[in-house]
Order: C-alpha cells, then sequence, then structure tokens
DNA sequence: GTATTTGCAAACGCTTTGCCCACGA
DNA sequence: TCGTGGGCAAAGCGTTTGCAAATAC
C-alpha cells in the first residue's frame, strides 16, 4: 500500500527511501499537527535508526515540492501537515495545545479587500486563533493535560489583545 | 524628557538604568517594528557598551509589563513595538520586509464568531498579510532593496495560499 | 545599604550542514 | 552503476542564563 503523500513524491521524481516512505505514511495518515520531534518520535517507532536531520531534510524536501505544509505557532516549533485542497486556519486551545481546523471565506476575502485596499497583492496569510474551552477560569496554569501529544513545552500562548 | 515607555516604566516601579532609558525612548519614537539585533544597533549608537542581553532582558520584562508588543513574522525573528490603545494587524511587504499596520473590526468580530462556535474563548490572535505591491511581476527574487532597515536576512516570507 | 540590573560568556533549543557511506532505480 | 539520500556530529542562529560587579533609589 502507498501512502496519498508516497504517491505525490513518485510523481515528482523523488526516491523512496526506507525513512522518506515511513515519513510520508505518518503525514499522510496525521490527524494532528506534530512537530519535528514529535514527527522523529514516531518515525522512529516503525523504522529504527533514522537521524532527525533525515526528518529535517525531508520536511523541507516536501515542502518545497508543495507537498506538506508548515505551520509555526507561538511555541515557535514548525508543525507539519500534509497539504489537502481544503485552505484552512487555525485555532489553538492554549490549554491542551490542541490544534482546531476551522474555515472563514468571509474572512478570506475581507483579507483580500484590505491587501488590495492598501494597494498590495495578497500573496499569502496567516491567521491564529489563540482560545480556551468556555466555561473554564481564566487560570494562567496548563489545565487539562495534553490528550494525544507528548508534553508541550512550556513557552506562552496568547499574546494580542482579542 | 521622558518618554511615553519611561513613564510608564516609572508607574510599575522599574527602576530606570541608563540601557533601560535608552531603550524606552527608542521604542518610544520608533515608527517601525525593528528586531533585536536593529534594536541593540540603536541603542549602542546612543549608549555605548550596552550588551545583547541586556536589551532581551529589558525587551522581555517590558512584554511582560504589557508595555511593548512581540511579533514574530515569518522570518522567525522577534520584533517589538510600543503597546498603543489601539489594536491593528500587520500586513508585510514581501519585497522590502515593511510592515503596515492595518484594522478590521469586521475580521475581528468574524474571529470571536468563530472561536465562539467552536465552543472556545478567545484569548489572542495572529494574523499577517503578506503581499507585494500592486504592479509587480510575480518573480521569485526580492525585487527592490530594503528601505529604512538593515537588509533582511533570506528566508522564506510568503506560503499560505490566499 | 540593598535589591535590581548589567556585561560577559557560556549554554540552550531548534534547525542546518559537511562529510562520507549506503542504497534505490 | 551512479547519483540521490542517509547517519553522524559539528556548526549556526536567535535567545536565555549564571555569576560577579555596577548601580538606582
Amino acid at each position: 500500500m502507498s501512502s496519498v503523500i508516497e504517491a505525490r513524491c513518485r510523481a515528482k521524481g523523488m526516491r523512496l527511501t526506507g525513512p522518506r516512505r515511513v515519513i510520508a505514511e505518518i503525514l499522510s495518515d496525521a490527524k494532528d499537527h506534530p512537530d519535528v520531534a514529535e514527527l522523529h518520535h514516531r518515525v522512529v517507532q516503525r523504522h529504527h535508526k533514522v537521524s532527525i536531520a533525515t526528518v529535517y531534510r525531508n520536511l523541507k524536501r516536501l515542502e518545497n515540492e508543495g507537498i506538506v505544509a508548515r505551520h509555526e505557532f507561538r511555541d515557535g516549533r514548525a508543525r507539519y501537515e500534509r497539504v489537502s485542497s481544503d485552505h484552512h486556519d487555525h485555532l489553538i486551545d492554549i490549554t491542551t495545545g490542541e490544534v482546531i481546523e476551522f474555515t472563514s471565506p468571509e474572512i478570506e476575502s475581507l483579507q483580500q479587500v484590505i491587501a488590495d485596499q492598501l494597494g498590495y497583492v495578497l500573496v499569502g496569510h496567516r491567521l491564529e486563533l489563540y482560545a480556551r474551552p468556555l466555561g473554564r477560569k481564566a487560570s494562567r496554569s496548563q489545565a487539562g493535560a495534553a490528550p494525544s501529544k507528548r508534553g508541550p513545552r512550556p513557552k506562552s500562548a496568547g499574546q494580542n489583545g482579542p
């Protein structure tokens, strides 16, 4: 069986080595937005002895080929996800680090209008919402433990006034 | 004469040392969004022998006190600006690195609605538009040189499909 | 006088790279 | 075979920190 990303690699003429195949498969199936360490962790589970450098190199390559997307939220670490047809932005649950995808055609078009009004052609954008679940005290402490990720390092989360 | 930020520092009971005063003044008057190296550069011009560590420490402190705002655009370097009453987001000219501020009450409220629909309380957000001036070919190369900043290191700029 | 702040240099966390060997096509 | 890709370890870059000396109040 060949993963979605593996197919796209083949289409680009990329060699399908062991490590690359595993990375492709993991990213093809991932439902979250893993960072590089987490990705490496998952890769090693299936294919021992893959260096972190290889993971970095492949991710960069996949990004350049337009096969995966790289995101950097407030924690500063790079996170990756498969590129799919639908464009979306992200809401980050600051209590768990969980990332939720959403789309807003209205915001998209407003962005176009703004760029246009300023005399620019929109080339890309970044929209992230930082939020906490409804009905939770605004305590500073990390409320719940991470659900399906390896513990997020302590670093700031929210900062722009909403 | 005491700068806006200097006053706010005083209000917070912070000691007004030489380096801090200079940093406060520079950030009070800055019309752009300088990164730490640039800031340090400007500080040293007025008050020789200020270490970069001091600049970092003061910026972090000022950020924690809510006196300055930190931003990190795609280049990965931290940039700072004075916190003022008006909230705004940023459009980055990918040909020059220039940062243009804008506001969009419509987008702001849409963000609230989205967070709400997903069952969250919005705590912060990040919205950046990456764009190039109208009427310029979509060439990959950096078109114009930086206008009033010290040359931006080559790193990616746009990435999310608009 | 005393707690805060500084300069310096070393350490840090994430990412990239040089080198040479391994392996896919 | 031959060129792309990998492992390892060192380097790079922005940022943080431990420590002793300097300084604001």
